[in-house]
DNA sequence: ATACATGCAAATCATTTGCGCAGTC
DNA sequence: GACTGCGCAAATGATTTGCATGTAT
């Protein structure tokens, strides 16, 4: 039932993802796996990044914008989402700080924390009233 | 631009979502709204749902697990979510506790903090080896 | 040899959008 | 009357799956 054979592509992903703090989305992913592998597929990517998911060794992160994010550092950390450019930073947090005092209705086995905002960066930022908001930048540029 | 005018489905869809405590997602919501309108189509629901949202009067979770659920209840609380049968209970949380001794990149507006495992009920039902999951029970009986 | 991995194309599923008409201010 | 809301149908976009073939053990 958990027979995985090894996978030239599926240690590719998890390599790129190790070499990369900037939470990609899969189609990202599938395009650093592309330079070493051309032939792979956005499927097969896929198939992979829940088999990494499913063995602890990434994170799947829901920031809320359509596309699931990926994350090679499973260490306890929660993110922070820019809402002007999208951008995911990590930071830290001070174990089991939060949970205390709460009514956890079972047992905790993972949490996901994501706080929304402006980041510093934006915030400096010359605001033209020109109306573009960036939210939906390329995201290949990374 | 904020010129919205009064509309009785975007009330009945408010109230729907201020009367449970379900976090139900998009199509539970058409649902009931229909039982009143049953003209109520699904895309003037998620028209409602994002406007109500915009205007902060509720909440879009994301709770990893492809669809988005909707909370009629926003003050600040965390969410616990049951990897066996899919609830989505609330938690307390004890203001500011949690971001203290964080290094955050920005100024934070909302957050999210949403907590896997398994509910006590499923614990303490008995488990039987024919392999089902209930994970993907069906979405309309609550 | 057997079971897992992959490529390809088609399918799925939640959510979004264009358009013409109806309701509100 | 101008502008927003709605129903309908079609479009979108991320993710999944069936199937035949390739590869690891």
């Amino acid at each position: 039932m958990t027979g995985y054979k090894k996978s030239r592509i599926r240690e590719a992903i998890l390599e790129t993802l190790k070499g990369t703090r900037t939470h990609p989305p899969a189609d990202w992913v599938w395009e650093e796996v592309k330079k070493i592998y051309p032939s792979a597929t956005l499927a097969t990517v896929y198939r992979n990044l829940h088999i990494l998911e499913s063995q602890g060794k990434i994170l799947a992160l829901d920031v809320g914008q359509g596309e699931k994010r990926y994350d090679g550092f499973v260490h306890h950390h929660a993110h922070f989402v820019c809402r002007k450019c999208g951008e995911v930073y990590d930071c830290e947090i001070k174990e089991g700080s939060f949970a205390k005092g709460m009514n956890i209705p079972g047992e905790v086995e993972a949490f996901q924390l994501t706080l929304y905002g402006v980041c510093e960066r934006c915030m400096t930022k010359v605001m033209f009233p020109t109306g573009q908001s960036g939210k939906k930048q390329d995201k290949r540029e990374r």
